[in-house]
DNA sequence: CTGAAAGCGCTTACAG
DNA sequence: CTGAAAGCGCTTACAG
């Protein structure tokens, strides 16, 4: 930190208390507009910068907001859903004037670290996206009181709040628009199983299936991490085990719209809510007409 | 912020002063082992954590540094050479116990609004990466005091202390080994002219191209951004003017090793100096060779 | 090793 | 509209 001029001073300039000093820069509206002008022209003299944490202190607000996404970085800035989730929500918060801040834990240890930074009040609340299977962060800071909503519904049962997109029934869409384009042996490559977001879909490519009376087995799913690399292998591995394929679902797909929508969601002040689930919309695009293999 | 237990709170339940109760957490030697006990004991009953607003006020320390990227996140997530840098600033942090705090100002407004969370107390430092040409913000918050160094000189002068490769002389070294391959219509694709490491990697070509006493005008240089987008329509700009070329000397290229170099030279704590230039060496790939054209 | 006390720089009832 | 005063939750000389 710095020696900024304190309020103290800044009001002494401005021949006033450090009350109605304070008062300006809370844009409280009983201070005459003399004392706001006065305050206003010594601090712009002093470059004065309200001390945050002394702030803090007594509002106990930060008027900041942490978006945590606990992934390797390098997988991370490789995923084209990430930019549009980082833009889209500083967008948001912006507006509010409120500061978001990116946390990227990388290790255990940092995310213990992490829980001590979240839990000791450096942030208003927290976002948490891409969160896989086990990862107790969001309970434990949800048990200190702290405001946390998850970007996608966790695997496994829980009280933080989330939001998410209708990834079974967008799933179940994508894989009946193939069936009624007339493809028959359709496999998937699933995203990651200890996500939400993967198993929902997995789950909706099977009752899809399931509900056209097709058989499917275990040896028509490959698991994916939405990431490319992952894509590749899991495509080779379906063509070996079933040259004949004459489709898939690919799990990742679903993942491009889905930034749009939890943004949208974002935005609509869901505070109230718990859950909140959004309707999936069917993108077609040219690899899923017939003759198409891509 | 969150209604978390007072020191108070834990002095009282483990029998104690706040003042002990608060040397406990600051690890000071002056502190029994009994009495240490009893409020670690307290503490994790009470699920105690320091408030950092009422810590950082008094000592002045926030124990968080800020890196600031002021790109577009698209482009930002889509650039190999920030993953890099992102999770080697972590690490090097992490093993201080600092956090790391990624801030991606979006728009003007948004540098605004950070350059009052900077200076208002918010983190001990700044680290500031792929700068542009005229922005104002580093020298904002030198003027003020806080401690900012820059990753890669800035275009301008200034006197905020920066780390930097040899960007002229490993560019220099490329060109020289392409003239030394026998190739004699060399241009050049460069990076951004609003930063430095473009500004230099040019004039590293220049010099190359000149001393060899090859010929080289304006239309042998086609302007980039690091970016690939950018890379594909330069080349075909050159192409277009020059069919007959036998080589490009793409400035992106030198990027993959400035990471690492940036990274090992903030690992040795060079907070002394104020200008810290890395020698380059030269990686000879492939596409360089005689017959490639890549 | 310990505690009483001052103080970090703000905000905000409270009483004019 | 304004100011004196209390208080936010800590840390840290200071004096034992």
């Amino acid at each position: 930190m710095v020696s900024n001029p304190t309020l103290e001073e800044v009001a002494k300039l401005a021949g006033v208390s450090r009350a109605t000093a304070s008062r300006v820069f809370t844009a409280s509206p009983r201070v005459s507009r003399q004392a706001k002008r006065a305050v206003e022209r010594a601090a712009e003299k002093l470059r004065y910068v309200p001390n945050r944490a002394a702030r803090t202190l007594v509002t106990g607000r930060t008027d900041s907001i942490g978006l945590v996404i606990p992934e390797p970085t390098a997988f991370l800035f490789g995923d084209p859903f990430f930019p549009r989730l980082v833009r889209g929500i500083s967008e948001v918060l912006s507006r509010r004037l409120l500061q978001l801040v990116l946390l990227m834990p990388q290790s255990t240890a940092d995310e213990a670290r992490l829980e001590g930074y979240l839990s000791a009040g450096h942030v208003d609340g927290v976002l948490m996206v891409s969160l896989h299977g086990n990862d107790p962060l969001p309970e434990r800071l949800y048990g200190r009181g702290i405001r946390v909503v998850l970007g996608g519904r966790p695997s496994g049962s829980s009280p933080v709040a989330y939001v998410d997109v209708d990834n079974g029934g967008g799933a179940r869409l994508a894989v009946e628009h193939l069936i009624a384009g007339g493809r028959r042996r359709i496999a998937t490559i699933t995203g990651p199983l200890d996500m939400g977001a993967g198993i929902d879909r997995l789950e909706g490519y099977r009752d899809a299936i399931r509900a056209a009376g097709l058989t499917t087995d275990a040896s028509f799913q490959q698991a994916g991490d939405f990431g490319q690399g992952s894509g590749v292998v899991a495509m080779q591995a379906l063509l070996d085990r079933h040259p004949d394929l004459d489709a898939v679902f690919c799990a990742s797909d679903v993942g491009r719209e889905m930034a749009r929508l939890l943004l949208a969601s974002l935005d609509s002040e869901t505070s109230g809510g718990k859950r909140i689930i959004l309707a999936t919309e069917l993108v077609v695009r040219a690899s899923s007409a017939k003759g198409g293999r891509e």
